[in-house]
DNA sequence: TAGATAATGTTACATCATCACTTTTCCTGA
DNA sequence: TCAGGAAAAGTGATGATGTAACATTATCTA
């Protein structure tokens, strides 16, 4: 467990340069792919990266602004297995949403805190759960393909504020 | 992790007595918490137990059998919220469905073993985990309240037989 | 530039879940 | 034992999420 970066980001911090550093990123992947980053899935990926909040994928066809038009939700969901598959975007099962990857892909120790409160979303990395998951598996003659781990809670900027509002 | 049963109980095992086991359990836990296991809360479970699958709402309708006439999802669901809330049944985020409770209530390492094959569902407990999932928490400043775990993959019966045929 | 392949546009529909309201059942205490 | 209240069930409508199917358009490659 590298004690790196705070998970959750700090309210104010350089937006626009961590949405330019995803867009990079997913270009950088669809290069090594050799996929393409289309107009839409990079717009539904600018959606996703311009909060970090899990959105679902009728929120970000409310988002969308093209001249007026919306996309229907099949193209919306394309665009989101799309990014998926290269790991650019997760689902968030326990919400049915979806949140832009914050960091490079795919670990095998992913797990997503995800606040209750705010509804913020971080993603944590860690070779110890990657390893538990492993052996969960193991031990019962399991063959691990992936794994969804949700943690739900309260994170830093919520817990203080007690109660159960929202 | 106590190195007990099989997680995926094995193709024949005495049913009979399996669900017995998980009405009985049902039962104490209505007697505890002082509430009533009614009839549909019942019936919802039973279908439940009757598979180590996990069932979606409306297949649990499906299998309703009131001699003829069926419940509408609303009563599905909230008998299924009301075992939830005991602790009786469990969600299975990643699929929409759900499955009875195999064991003792909800320790704090709750894992699902979900086998994409035949999606059979076997739940596994382990104070490891617990504490992995805690301290992923704990590190990020995180107040943990509950989490999901569901390892997707193949089961110990569907893991030889290679490919992907779903 | 033709043909193949990939992505999009669009409609309809399937699936999952809840709301709002009425009726029935069950429990409690006089 | 029965009135009154609370909990659960019955019911219809609707909201939310996700896909199928197919025609059209864009892109790549030979």
């Amino acid at each position: 467990m590298s004690a790196g970066l705070p998970p959750f980001p700090p309210r104010r911090h350089d937006h626009a340069a961590c949405i330019a550093a995803g867009l990079a990123r997913a270009e950088e992947a669809c290069r090594i792919g050799r996929e393409r980053l289309t107009e839409n899935r990079r717009a539904v990926l600018e959606i996703l990266l311009a909060g970090h909040q899990p959105l679902g994928a009728y929120e970000i066809v409310e988002r969308f602004d093209w001249r007026g038009r919306r996309p229907a939700p099949a193209q919306i969901y394309r665009a989101l297995s799309f990014l998926e598959s290269l790991g650019l975007v997760h689902r968030i099962e326990s919400r049915n949403a979806y949140v832009a990857c914050s960091g490079p892909g795919e670990g095998h120790g992913t797990a997503f805190l995800v606040c209750e409160r705010c509804e913020a979303v971080a993603e944590v990395d860690g070779a110890r759960l990657g390893r538990v998951v492993h052996d969960l598996a193991g031990a019962s003659g399991f063959e691990l393909r992936t794994h969804v781990l949700e943690v739900v809670g309260r994170c830093p900027e919520c817990a203080p504020a007690g109660g159960v509002e929202a």
